[in-house]
DNA sequence: GCTACATGCTCTAGTCACTAGAGGATCAAG
DNA sequence: CTTGATCCTCTAGTGACTAGAGCATGTAGC
């Protein structure tokens, strides 16, 4: 039995992550001490890494609902697991695609900036005409944001 | 002098994200009719459409922010613009990357499906132990969505 | 002029997967 | 006994919209 302190570490997701999984009912609310520090079992942590790689994947929530609801229920067809794993990757590789095409114009946008006021400047020359591109990069879906970015704190607002 | 839907039509965003730039300050509150209808000039238009393809290629709206800031002072130094095209072409880049990794080994687990019980299920297996991945797939940055998916409506909860 | 129906308006709340912070209680070590 | 780490609950914020309520206005055909 562990606090969910140490469960983060071992998991290596946050504690307030952990709280969150609770609460949308990923996780069966684990027993508490009698101040009432949450207290989790081996069982638990497991479950919490399940979840944990999944969404390093890219799963969303839902998708690892179903995917422990499969764990819960050993006897089940495993079929639901395949397709929604196969849904994923057919996803992940139209995203690949339109990824890809992103680079390409921004690339070339990039390249042609010389440096120099404003006014002659291709990157926003490039921006402001969607014709110079052939129309090859289609809108994007939204992706689903894999756990402990670590990166730039929220910027800001600035205005102008 | 044009409606907000014609706008939308001809920009190819909708009409609530329309009123929404105007809200976050993207762009300058249009004139109105007597009766308090929004009409839009070219310019106006041109704006919007600058702002769309920018969200398409997947810039922020502070980014964005910034940009126009840029178009709205052509005697300015270029600099700024190509800086942010910079930076977002380097997350885009790294974004293939981890997408790569995550397809690699998505592959790898949808392949390994045999059909089957999920007790032996390889899918719900190899979600379950990171172990078997040689941690080629690290957290992935948010991705900052692009306009108009206009896929799978929001599916509602299901619980088991 | 009348009737539909489309389009417009404002405002509020919801999405997703967390993250941050307030304000307080409890714990372990020295 | 004090200090500092850890824990608790609760609320609100993030980004970039999207959905819906409830109402006003515009337009086309009759």
């Amino acid at each position: 039995m562990q606090a969910i302190g140490a469960v983060a570490k071992r998991t290596g997701l946050k504690v307030p992550t952990i709280r969150f999984y609770e609460q949308e009912g990923l996780i069966d609310a684990p027993g508490r001490t009698d101040s009432g520090r949450r207290l989790y079992a081996d069982a638990d942590v497991r479950r919490l890494s399940f979840i944990r790689h999944a969404r390093t994947l890219g799963f969303e929530l839902d998708d690892i609902r179903s995917l422990l609801d499969l764990t819960d229920h050993p006897e089940r067809s495993c079929a639901d697991a395949d397709r929604i794993a196969r849904v994923h990757l057919a996803e992940i590789e139209q995203r690949l695609v339109q990824l890809s095409a992103l680079k390409t114009e921004l690339t070339r946008i990039v390249k042609s900036c010389a440096g120099g006021k404003a006014a002659q400047c291709r990157v926003i020359e490039a921006l402001a005409d969607h014709v110079h591109c052939e129309a090859d990069h289609a809108p994007v879906k939204p992706v689903k944001r894999a756990t402990q970015s670590r990166r730039a704190p929220p910027a800001k607002r600035r205005r102008s």
